[in-house]
DNA sequence: GGAATGCTTCGATGAGGATCGAACCATGCG
DNA sequence: CGCATGGTTCGATCCTCATCGAAGCATTCC
């Protein structure tokens, strides 16, 4: 009976320690190769491509081949959404940690989402564009005013739909347990933040490290 | 290898069918007894019993005990967002049968979600509620309105709060993405439509047929 | 008290699937 | 070409865990 989406299907792929680490590891938003996610994961590489098949059937995983390498990726923004929903709750559910290591820290701050900006930096920027009435909070779903638009488009950053991706959407983030801005709009922004300079990506992490003038910029273009 | 938090264990949790049934049934938002969910998972009580010892260990459901009986609910809302998360990206990846056959489309106008109505026809119907101001929206949370409760009243509906369950409650629907009213008072409305005959659930299915003339019943007193 | 109901624990069974070494394809390099 | 590198497939092994019957607690009803 009990018909609909195969969820079991879905969580069960995700339900794998080694497979939950390359996830986890795609979650910083750049392609890698089977080895690397062998490493990541730490198991034989057989064993990787194996779990790496077995997620390419799931859906979850795109792959780009380029020569004689072949790089995954999260298949969606999507799936990057519901990886992190799960986070969200094990991390809610984690008996008591003793405290969090510096990197913890870091990553609460600011860190990388798929594509955008995730942690209390995130959260913030995004209730202050509520503030301001550059984006409206519609039931469940973000709009962008055409006050909005205009600002957007004044930095720089396009914010016309294109394909089916949306512009605006909620992400909740499993450190502040509020929502920050995903869809096109948050990568463009993630996008410029690093263009601009303002942060750079820690390495082998998904944290974002913002200089101290980029800081100031950040806060000034987002959180003024 | 990273060591965050454990997400391989909450997703292997969700990760088998049984379990993954049970917790669909929860996400109506009522609390169930391990014996409707066995019967609900199709296992037997033992094996329910299993399973969810497993998912309390988990922090993934709450226990109330009441005289012999014990309730298991959802522990949280942020695990019900996780499991809509789930769901969404199941919907999304299941392969694209040729067709959605006819039943796919009926359930997606209405159907039973536990004991309350879903679908689009559900939607629509919590939307005009709201329109009306029969229902106040307050913060995350749906509250009734004096001149709800006369009208619900004048219905036939009770609308008095009963044990622990809310009244009004809203549930995510994964194939309109927005909400609809959970809660005694949509398994009340739920309750009429099928003694109204306004509408008949299909066979070992949770989708819910209108009549002709019941859809124009229920317009006329939910749409209007 | 005793019977009935609701649920959990125990023990035995069985199946699925994660794992790795070795062998096998494919691409690029000299 | 032949060799090296990146990746997948195959086969065998092993272990976890889902499952259910039977027995054991707990609570309520008569």
């Amino acid at each position: 009976m009990r018909e609909g989406p195969d969820i079991a299907r879905i969580a069960s792929l995700v339900g794998d320690p080694a497979r939950a680490n390359m996830l986890n590891a795609l979650m910083g938003g750049t392609a890698l190769t089977a080895s690397e996610l062998a490493l990541e994961a730490g198991v034989s590489l057989p064993t990787a491509s194996s779990h790496l098949s077995k997620l390419m059937e799931g859906g979850l995983l795109t792959l780009a081949s380029q020569g004689r390498h072949r790089y995954y990726g999260l298949a969606s923004a999507q799936v990057a959404g519901m990886i992190e929903a799960i986070i969200g709750v094990a991390e809610a559910v984690r008996p008591k940690r003793v405290r969090p290591g510096p990197r913890d820290a870091a990553m609460r701050v600011a860190r990388v989402c798929y594509d955008h900006l995730a942690g209390e930096q995130a959260v913030a920027m995004l209730d202050r564009l509520f503030d301001r009435k550059l984006l409206l909070r519609e039931d469940n779903q973000i709009r962008l005013s055409p006050a909005g638009a205009s600002h957007f488009s004044a930095l720089g950053i396009e914010t016309h739909a294109k394909a089916r991706r949306p512009v605006c959407r909620a992400c909740l983030d499993w450190s502040v347990r509020r929502s920050h801005l995903a869809g096109t709009l948050g990568a463009a922004i993630l996008d410029k933040i690093i263009a601009e300079k303002w942060a750079r990506r820690e390495k082998d992490s998904r944290a974002v490290v913002f200089s101290p003038t980029g800081r100031q910029a950040f806060e000034r273009v987002f959180l003024s």
